[in-house]
This record gives structure tokens, sequence and C-alpha cells, in this order.
DNA sequence: CGACAAGTTGAAAATGATCAACATCAGTGG
DNA sequence: CCACTGATGTTGATCATTTTCAACTTGTCG
């Protein structure tokens, strides 16, 4: 039986903050409403100025923003215990859609509600500052990833660190991992055209590196892979609680 | 003479949560020691485990990661009122450097002091979870930026977006400003070669849109800069308080 | 089967990097 | 006062990476 206890949210949280039953029972208070939401429609739209934060139950998406001309920069993908559109509804905007790549579940969570729960229980506010503080180092290493290695580079140190957030959640091993994602979203992601994308995956299979077909993502070379990306998973270590009960 | 009400950050945290007299009395235990730090003279340094956290008073530093082989990515710029380390601080670990730009006033806060301080006011809390949410949308634009625009549209850009925030807090107008930033600053912050940055610059200067000489940004042509980058404004605007007294 | 999304490959063009040289300016010490 | 130095800015020539355009393949699903 799925509880509070173990949910993805949880787990994560408690990584930063070991809660009490006393802020278990205000996380679960604000669970609402499950929804599931099919595949390429989007959750919440640029522009858009949301009520609602989501905390992804069960599947993946991916956060973008588009432009005038319409080219699409995805910025993350998040996975189950990520939440959705926290930042929208701080900032009072959206400034980014969100897609699901695939039917997902999520469950939704009225501002009010969670802005209530900071006051009653600080600890869950500061549980939550380190999940968005953990979110923008990702952003940041993704902003190195495109403006300061090529595109070979690129791809290794994208799949390197999926492959490492994957494993923290049990979907993933050195050996490799079910990756849903087609070489759009890669081009997408990594600032590439989708033609160069199907380019250096050849180069990395060819090199023995890595192989990434049907959906599956292969490390033949794991060790060789890190060297080239120059692949530092320490933004994503969770170091363990920061916070005593 | 100059108290806790009208300090850059009171102003800036201000815009999302009213802060009361006890929150106020609250922020003003956390100032502590003010201490003066030498322009190139790095401030964090990646990789070390950080014990304080600072708010920027005057000055400009930026935030950048260095690779194994040399490269640098600047992940942005702040100015007074800016939090400076705090992620390094939640996160148990510094992914990122930080120099000064010019000679600067940093005031140390100790993170024991501000998780404390949570506790004791939670409207904090959610004031610098906003606060951390809007840098994170600064890190994400400049991620489209560099992924999906050229050269010329990249530089507009940036400069726009920094005469935006300069500008709200005096230190700009849509006539242009004074910058301190080398040739070599932009190159490390739009993923460019220094050399090329010196040709887009002349560039720019050549079509009537901007000049960027002897430390002075001047706009041209505004409206014209804002066309070529597809400049948006929206994640910068502080739309209000979104916590009443 | 037909339609459509996704993946694959080649050739030409564009964008930006690298290498190298030189200019300008402020500070420094003889 | 001047030569020297180092940091910054400027320009040309050449090279590498990546994009664009176009064609074709493969697989899936109705």
């Amino acid at each position: 039986m799925r509880t509070i206890k173990n949910s993805p949210l949880t787990r994560k949280l408690s990584n930063f903050v070991a809660l009490t039953e006393v802020e278990l029972a205000v996380l679960a208070r604000l669970h609402k409403r499950r929804r599931t939401f099919e595949a390429g429609r989007d959750l919440v739209h640029q522009g858009q100025s949301e009520q609602a934060a989501y905390i992804l139950a069960s599947g993946w998406v991916c956060s973008y923003k588009t432009q005038t001309d319409g080219s699409r920069q995805i910025v993350d993908f998040q996975i189950p215990g990520d939440f959705l559109g926290l930042r929208s509804v701080l900032l009072h905007t959206s400034d980014h859609s969100i897609e699901p790549i695939m039917e997902i579940q999520a469950i939704e969570v009225v501002v009010d509600d969670l802005l209530e729960a900071f006051a009653q229980t600080p600890r869950l506010a500061t549980a939550i500052l380190w999940a968005v503080s953990r979110d923008e180092a990702m952003v940041v290493e993704h902003l190195v990833n495109i403006g300061r290695r090529d595109a070979g580079e690129r791809m290794a140190h994208f799949l390197l660190e999926l492959g490492v957030r994957l494993t923290q959640v049990g979907m993933a091993t050195k050996m490799g991992y079910t990756c849903p994602l087609t070489q759009y979203h890669l081009a997408d992601t990594l600032g590439l055209s989708a033609v160069h994308v199907n380019r250096v995956l050849r180069q990395l299979r060819e090199k023995g590196l890595l192989t990434f077909q049907s959906g599956q993502v292969v490390f033949d070379d794991y060790d060789g892979l890190v060297t080239l990306a120059g692949f530092d998973p320490t933004y994503l270590d969770q170091a363990g609680p920061l916070l005593k009960q």
C-alpha cells in the first residue's frame, strides 16, 4: 500500500530534513486530487498564470521555453517526486511550459495550502528550499553543458546525469536504462539540431562508449564516458540530512 | 543612516512578502560581520564546503564554474541585495566559484542563524524561497539564451537583461549604463570566444543598435535591440507581494 | 495498405573558434 | 621622462563544428 511515508516526494525531502510525524501529516494534507495527463498535451502553458502546482507521481515530463521563431529549449526533465510548476506559482506567472513525455499522474497542490503548511512547519519550508536549490544546481549544470562543451561531450554528460538521477530512484544502473526520449527531445535539450544529435549518437556508438537505440541507453564504457564528458556528479549528491529531528 | 529597513535585501524581499516588525528584527539579527573583498580574488571557491553565505551590499560579482580543461562558464552576475553562496550552504558543498568584478562589500550570514530564523518566522522562509526562485528563472533564461540564440541575439539579450535589472535598482536607464565587464567576461557568460565577442559588438555598433565602449553601454536603438533579441522581461518582473501582512 | 512519426545519411552553407599579429592604455621602476 | 610590462581590445586568415536542406528508411498503428 502506498502511503505518505513512501511517496517519492517524502523520500526526496527526507534526504534533507528528517521529517517528524507531525510534518508528515502536514505533507499528507497537501495531497489533493490525483490527475492523469496524456503525453504531448501541455500541463502548464507559457504565459498562463497558474493557481496550482503539482507533484509528479509517475511518468516523465519536460519543462521548456519556446521562442517567437518557434525554436524551443528544454530546460529540464522531471521524474517522480519532483515538483512541477512551483516556480510559476511563486512568481505568479508561468515563464515556461510543461509537457508530459508519456502519460503521467500528478497530484495537484493548492498554493495557499502550501504557504499555510510553511507557517505550521517551518522545517518543511527548509526542505522545499533545499529541493528548489537542487533543481537550480541542475539547471546551472545544463548551462555549463551547453555553453562550454561540444556536442559529443554534451550528449555524454546529459545521459550520464539522467542515469544518476534515475539510479537514485531505482530506475537505472551503471549498465544503462530505459529512456523514452526522442532525438528531437535530445536536440531541444542540448541546443543542437536533431540531425546532429543523430550523428553524435552514431559517433559515440562507433567509439564504443554508449548505445542509444530503441528506447534503451546502454553504457558500453561508463568510465570512458565520464572522462569524455568531464562528469562530476557532486551537484546531484545527497549529502544527508542537514536538519536532524 | 542605513538601517535594516532600507537595505537592498529588505527592499528585494519586500517585493514578495510584506514583512512585519518582528520579521525585520529577525532579519536584522542575521546581519553579522561586514567584509570587503578585492576584485578578482574568489569569495567562494568551487569544491570548498562553506559555512557562511553572504548578502551583497555593494559592487558586482559573478558566479561561475570552471572545467578541467580550464574553460569557464559564468552562470550569473549578482548585484546589491542578492544572496551569494546560499545554494552552496544549503547543498553542503560549493559547486561553483564567486569572483568580485570590482571591490565589493558583503555581509556574512551564518547558516545556522538562517535556518533558526526560518523556524521563528516562516514567512521569511517563504520570502527567501521566492528570491531563490527568481534567481532560477534568470538562470533558465540564460540557458535559453545560449541554447537557442546566435551570438548577436545573445549579446543583445544579455545586455538588455542587465539593463532591466540595473534599472530596478536605479543604476541604468533605457539610454544605457556604466558596465565594468570586460569582453572576456562577456565571452565566458555567453559561451563565445573573446575574439568573437569583439566582432559581435562591432556588428551591433555598425547596425546602429548599441555601443559598448570604455565601460559604457549605450542603447542606440532600444526597440531594435528588443526585436533582435526577442527580449521579454516578464521573468524579471516583480508582480507585487504574494503574502500580505 | 497507407499514413505518420522517428531515425538515418550526404552535400553544401553558415556560424563561430583558433591562431597570430598588432593597438591602446595604465601602471611601474629606472 | 621614458622604456617596459600586462591587461584589454581589435583585426585578418584559416579551420572546425554544426546547421540546413533534401532524400530516403524503418517501424507502428489505424
